[in-house]
DNA sequence: TCGCGACTTCAGGTT
DNA sequence: GAAGTCGCGA
């Protein structure tokens, strides 16, 4: 055969794994090294040597990711029948397709995080355990490691009940198989669960794991370096009868180490797998050779590593710079700026920049920062969409439809909208249900026969029940027709919906935005499916899946340096470079070697996903916790080959309407400059808030907000509300707006370039 | 039963 | 800064 087509482009290494055909293989990927190109060339090569699509199997971590190779592949082969999913929608797929087995209904639910808490609530209170003294979060997270651990219940009891372990422990011991059980009468599974569930049934039933191994002859798996204990063992169980399993991998990029993956996955995968091809790519295309450098002589201070070679023919390009300024607000201040003018001078696009910080909570002055000064943003994580209140309650009427079990659903919206059916008549309720074994909406149907139920309490609970036996995807079609009919028949909605508070609307728009999500939906699945399609589609998605790629000019992208794993940029600003936040204090707490050296990895991709800027910036003081700490550089910084700056001169003084370039070593900034952005960061505005609807729907750039409002126009500020612009003055960046608002009597004067106010309307 | 305000406590990253 | 708990009054 000749030599394909797609071949050209590929160096000859990356020709090698394309061309592997069966077997084991290992690659071992650096950062920028074509691992996804890598990945879907070789799928396409198989396909062209005769392998049947629905006999391979491509297994990523995120949903972005599957989906981009998804996209990838179809531009590569044609072929539709591919499946590339991520673990999680892997395994809840075979599970739905094997419930009975492990004692579930195929109609399950997938609780998320906020349910579990609920559930873990509710488990504590029936063992007389107080809420407050065991916080749920913290039982859920040890419950979780043993999970991902694959210590079962039984198992975690057995190790810790009758031992002298801590009494916190103990209490996790009575707690996780209580849990356990209320999962499964709940018929529901949590993020954990969907891995366990399958390894044991590929464990325990050979014959069914043998059918899906012989389904899947071909597996691949990437970012093997992050898989954990239960990922590793679903893996092996689907490469036992045909053993043509390739991973891709860089140990140096494991970074989730906490959430139990296991870096000895990918170490030991040579031993696991006898006659392992090993593929080392090591040649870099994405970043200039400052930045790798820069990034290589920091990861070259782990010690728990084996060496490798980081190189690449790029340009050398800029060297990479430490920003330092005086705290956290003016870092925001000045970033935003910096972006701003780079962009107006032509220089750049939006969508070229972004930002990671390591903890999401520092993003919010950021936000702030970029509002301010209109630069169109998006931030992956934050506060998500579909865990926002009304969000959640209307999945959960659409949950408790699809699986009348969920108690957890029934829960949240049994009194929601306000039913008169309190705490005391729902704790009742709860006993007599599982006293006689009935689902919350059974027993709630015959609420006269509870003791002590109140009469008024009993004729709510029973329309409640009726009503929700009336809903159905039958009769209202589709999922979109069925959240409005809910919204209808509960009158969800009605509380704010003529109201003119920045709240309700918001509100408002996420019911309209959940409505049109699943509109989309109904149109990509077939109706009989679609219901738990759905609810399975929004319990396994992230904010990060609703970034936006390419468009037009884009948007600046936020996110913590975990979310940032396999993405790139051609400038790059990783904020907060200081000790104890990065690395975090809890690495440094007890001298974890494999913690803190965790944390450099995870400066080191943050560094890597540059392309031709990066800057480091860390500030002497930095707004944690609600309240400005003195800092302490990151140790990292001296790890690393780099300038050093004084970061205010960043933006020191730009002119009003023209742009000046940015000499990174031109005159500092004056304190009056200091203090002028401190009075403008002091200011009461706030820009709207971003969610991931307004991402979806494309609408949140600030950007494009009116620069000139007119006397007498009408405008909308998200704290006051609706006003009427009464005064102008100033001029340029410096124009003012008086503006009285209709609530309160209230007259506020505002910089235009610098305020959140929208125009409303033509008048 | 519900809403409000005062209070405490907690704050790592993701599927 | 946010979220959950508690006690009070309507």
């Amino acid at each position: 055969m000749d030599v394909p087509i797609l071949h050209q482009q590929l160096t000859p290494v990356q020709i090698e794994a394309v061309e592997h055909f069966s077997g084991p293989m290992l690659v071992l990927a650096g950062p920028g090294s074509g691992k996804t190109r890598v990945v879907t060339h070789r799928v396409a090569r198989l396909i062209e040597k005769g392998v049947k699509p629905w006999n391979i199997l491509a297994i990523t971590f995120t949903n972005k990711a599957a989906a981009e190779m998804s996209e990838r592949l179809k531009t590569l082969t044609n072929s539709q029948n591919l499946w590339v999913s991520t673990f999680h929608r892997f395994c809840a797929h075979v599970l739905r397709q094997r419930a009975g087995v492990v004692g579930l209904q195929p109609n399950f639910t997938i609780l998320d995080t906020a349910d579990q808490k609920q559930a873990i609530r509710q488990v504590l209170s029936e063992l007389d355990y107080d809420a407050a003294h065991y916080p749920p979060g913290k039982i859920l997270a040890m419950i979780s490691n043993a999970k991902n651990d694959m210590i079962t219940a039984p198992m975690f009891v057995g190790q810790f009940e009758d031992s002298v372990a801590d009494h916190f422990t103990a209490v996790v011991a009575k707690v996780y198989p209580a849990y356990q059980k209320y999962l499964l009468s709940s018929n529901a599974v949590d993020f954990d669960d969907l891995l366990l569930h399958v390894v044991h049934l590929f464990e325990e039933h050979d014959e069914i794991r043998s059918q899906y191994d012989d389904r899947y002859q071909y597996v691949l798996v990437d970012e093997y370096q992050d898989t954990n204990e239960a990922q590793y063992r679903i893996v092996r169980a689907l490469s036992q009868n045909s053993r043509n399993l390739s991973v891709t991998g860089d140990p140096d990029q494991s970074i989730y180490g906490w959430r139990g993956a296991k870096i000895d996955n990918i170490l030991k995968f040579e031993q696991d797998y006898q006659d392992t091809k090993i593929i080392k790519l090591e040649q870099n295309f994405r970043s200039s050779k400052l930045i790798l450098a820069a990034a290589d002589s920091l990861i070259s201070h782990n010690r728990l590593r084996k060496a490798k070679e980081l190189t690449t023919e790029n340009a050398e390009g800029e060297p990479v710079e430490l920003l330092h300024f005086p705290d956290s607000p003016v870092e925001a201040d000045s970033i935003a700026r910096h972006i701003r003018h780079t962009v107006e001078s032509g220089e750049r696009d939006w969508l070229d920049f972004a930002i990671f910080y390591r903890v999401n909570s520092i993003s919010r002055q950021l936000e702030l920062a970029l509002g301010r000064h209109h630069v169109p943003y998006q931030v992956a994580a934050g506060v998500a969409f579909y865990q926002r209140a009304e969000v959640r309650d209307l999945l959960a009427y659409l949950d408790l439809v699809n699986n009348p079990q969920n108690r957890a659903a029934f829960v949240r919206v049994v009194n929601v909208p306000l039913r008169g059916i309190g705490k005391t008549s729902q704790s009742r309720l709860m006993n007599y249900a599982e006293d006689k074994g009935l689902t919350y909406i059974e027993a709630a149907l015959q609420a006269d026969e509870v003791p002590k139920m109140p009469k008024r309490a009993a004729a709510s609970l029973k329309a409640f029940a009726r009503m929700m036996e009336n809903f159905s995807l039958a009769d209202s079609g589709s999922v979109a027709q069925l959240i409005e009919d809910v919204v209808e028949k509960t009158g969800y909605t009605r509380p704010w919906s003529s109201s003119q508070n920045e709240q309700d609307m918001q509100r408002l728009a996420n019911v309209e935005e959940l409505i049109s999500a699943a509109r989309n939906h109904d149109t990509i699945f077939d109706a009989d499916t679609s219901l738990e399609g759905f609810l399975e589609t929004t319990s396994l998605v992230s904010d990060l899946d609703a970034l936006e790629g390419d468009s037009e000019k884009g948007k600046v992208t936020l996110m913590t340096l975990h979310a940032a794993k396999g993405l790139e940029f051609p400038v790059v600003y990783i904020i907060g470079v200081e000790q104890n936040l990065l690395p975090h204090e809890r690495s440094l707490r007890e001298g974890n070697p494999r913690e803190y050296e965790e944390e450099r990895r995870l400066l080191f991709v943050g560094m890597t996903r540059a392309e031709e800027r990066l800057y480091l910036t860390a500030s002497s003081y930095r707004d944690l916790h609600g309240r400005s700490m003195p800092t302490i550089p990151s140790d990292f910084l001296s790890e690393i080959d780099l300038v050093q700056t004084d970061g205010t001169t960043l933006t020191s003084d730009f002119p009003e309407t023209a742009y000046r370039p940015t000499s990174l070593a031109s005159s500092d900034l004056s304190d009056e400059d200091v203090k002028a952005i401190r009075a403008a960061l002091n200011r009461p505005d706030k820009p709207q808030l971003t969610t991931a609807a307004a991402l979806l729907a494309g609408n949140n750039s600030a950007a494009s907000l009116p620069f000139n409002f007119p006397i007498g126009s009408s405008v909308r500020h998200p704290r006051y509300g609706l006003g009427t612009v009464t005064a102008a003055g100033g001029f340029g960046h410096r124009r003012t707006v008086t503006v009285e608002f209709e609530e309160e009597d209230r007259s506020e004067t505002f910089i235009v370039s610098k305020c959140p106010l929208q125009r409303i309307g033509n008048r």
